[in-house]
DNA sequence: GATAATTACGAAAACGTTTTCATAAAATGT
DNA sequence: ACATTTTATGAAAACGTTTTCGTAATTATC
């Protein structure tokens, strides 16, 4: 590996001046910068990132938590394409990305915050994970740059997707429809949960129609199993709903192979609709009424976000970011 | 932050006794050792991973290359799958993963190689790139520790699906389900789409089943329209398929769409099959016929071989792993 | 009891940068 | 012609480690 070294003594200055040449000081004279440029490339030179580093406290590297305890982490649909965008935006500018290891078999396994401090992470951005793990509380409470995404921590910049009127949208929709009996199967609970869960509520309310507890269900997000048993019981009621919200897309289909199973059509018999706007849900018949989040506007606003407040962390508001989503209007919903 | 010498200062040894301590040279006593973890450990240290790296030329951090042009790398399941099983195998043995940089905004962007010699990563995994760009080639051609997926390089070790007898599975269960008229829709070339189709048309002669070039369409990975307007072509056909084989899962549900709008049933009227075993796949009726591709074991064993090949680079045997997929039966390939 | 071997530790150099400060040379002003 | 300012460069320290080699003290050997 060629050092500044080298070039300085191909070029006979000292590394000083090849450093700052290379880093375009204005005191090293034209001249000399050029010919210094012009030798370091054809010999090939690369800076030495942990050089850099150690020297100057700043690694251009972003680590990024997303813990996937259930295997879940990175086949998710909308983490993934929050990642995808995170990443595209934040290498544009430069920044690599790392992830914060979060495995637990590691003996001497370092925590969240420790291993952020290790690598010297820039800053951290904060994504689906276990929002009550001590760990992501340690790493909250501490003082390097982050950005969550969908969970709130005091004085913490948080970039989250629009829950309440994501919901406050798709009920309305069918209420429209002509519905007046939704049921819903929430996910477990949580920041997103609570969100959606209220709007629900609240929306029911702003169109006076109550919710009989019955038709609020419980099943773990992206759990096709538990939202098929769901809908059975939902449509075993005496008077059951028109309509059933799922936790998200992919329960959706739990609860429609049920519906299907059941020999029920949709949407003439039973409506059913998603929430995230997952990609196959556009391109399986019928299509998924949903609300589709936007995950590139999500991740883009994290990467410049994060960014911001690494390179200017004065001037950088601390604030909740909410990004609104789209509703789908697919075809698992029918009029009444 | 505090580092070796704020020990030794407390502990009253020098730098040099400290980090031998924490390292557990066999030339410090047990007493001292035993006192300066306890002090280090008190006093929150931790080891600066970039003075480390400068020092060491380890950094303990693998870089993974996965470009995504069409902005699909990780969202694109069989990879997402596979990064998630390679990224907990890693991390289990204390190492880091980041991504190389794929930006083509970044100004003074560098290419995959020497991003990777910049970052000093100890060693990269190439995983779904477009294998005939000359970066890649550049990369593969250097001399820093490497894995690939599915794609061989020359004396580089490369973790690859069976497609072979993936494709063959398939193909000799649609054969025994009856159907002689088999069509396939096949990706993009690429090593492969040349492994399925090579292995589709030897099955098919192991069989004596003569496949018309009508029989045989290309339409990209994932594009479910292109999917369909093949699929279209192949049922316009004098005498058409009985049973068409897609890309993967994705596109085969662009088919199946098109099938169902021309108002032909599944598997009654016309059998299909995809490729992959996407999770939505065995959540939507009918369950998709395909071939399970063993992303945990794929991602698992990039994993191992690559720290093997950091780490003992003398024993570690170069070569090609492959990895056979599963058949999964489904229900889209009927009797006939 | 002298010599040899072992054990426990430290001094110092090195890894590749960046940055501060000093200084020599050139340019400017009078 | 001299003083002053500006411009261009370099010496050296520092960042936090690891590692080699030296050495003093202890233990073993005969």
């Amino acid at each position: 590996m060629v050092s500044l070294k080298d070039i300085s003594a191909v070029c006979g200055v000292s590394v000083a001046t090849v450093s700052k040449a290379l880093n375009n000081h204005k005191d090293i004279g034209e001249e000399t910068k050029k010919h210094i440029k012009q030798v370091a490339k054809e010999m090939g030179y690369l800076p030495n990132s942990a050089a850099k580093a150690l020297k100057t406290n700043r690694t251009h590297n972003i680590g990024i938590l997303f813990t996937d305890e259930a295997h879940n982490g990175l086949t998710h649909d909308y983490f993934a394409s929050v990642l995808d965008s995170l990443k595209q935006t934040v290498e544009a500018h430069g920044y690599d990305v790392t992830f914060i290891n979060s495995s637990r078999k590691w003996p001497n396994r370092m925590s969240y915050l420790e291993h952020a401090r290790y690598r010297g992470f820039d800053g951290v951005v904060i994504a689906n994970v276990n929002f009550y793990d001590d760990e992501v509380e340690e790493l909250a409470g501490s003082d390097i740059p982050l950005v969550t995404i969908d969970k709130l921590y005091a004085n913490r910049i948080a970039i989250v997707s629009d829950n309440v009127n994501g919901m406050k949208d798709l009920f309305t929709y069918i209420h429209e429809m002509g519905h007046r009996r939704i049921a819903y199967i929430h996910g477990e609970p949580g920041p997103v949960t609570q969100n959606r869960l209220t709007s629900f509520y609240r929306t029911a309310e702003e169109f006076s129609i109550e919710v009989p507890d019955c038709y609020i269900k419980e099943s773990a997000y992206r759990d096709t199993e538990g939202a098929g048993r769901a809908t059975k019981e939902l449509l075993k009621l005496k008077t059951p709903p028109t309509c059933i919200i799922y936790p998200d897309d992919f329960s959706c289909y739990g609860g429609i192979n049920v519906i299907n199973k059941m020999g029920l059509r949709i949407p003439e018999d039973i409506s059913v609709a998603g929430y995230d706007g997952i990609r196959i849900g556009r391109h399986i018949e019928p299509q998924l009424t949903t609300i589709r989040q936007d995950t590139d506007r999500i991740g883009a606003q994290a990467g410049k976000k994060i960014i911001s407040l690494i390179e200017k962390p004065k001037s950088t508001v601390i604030e909740q970011v909410i990004i609104s989503g789209e509703l789908y209007k697919g075809a698992t919903v029918g009029k009444i």
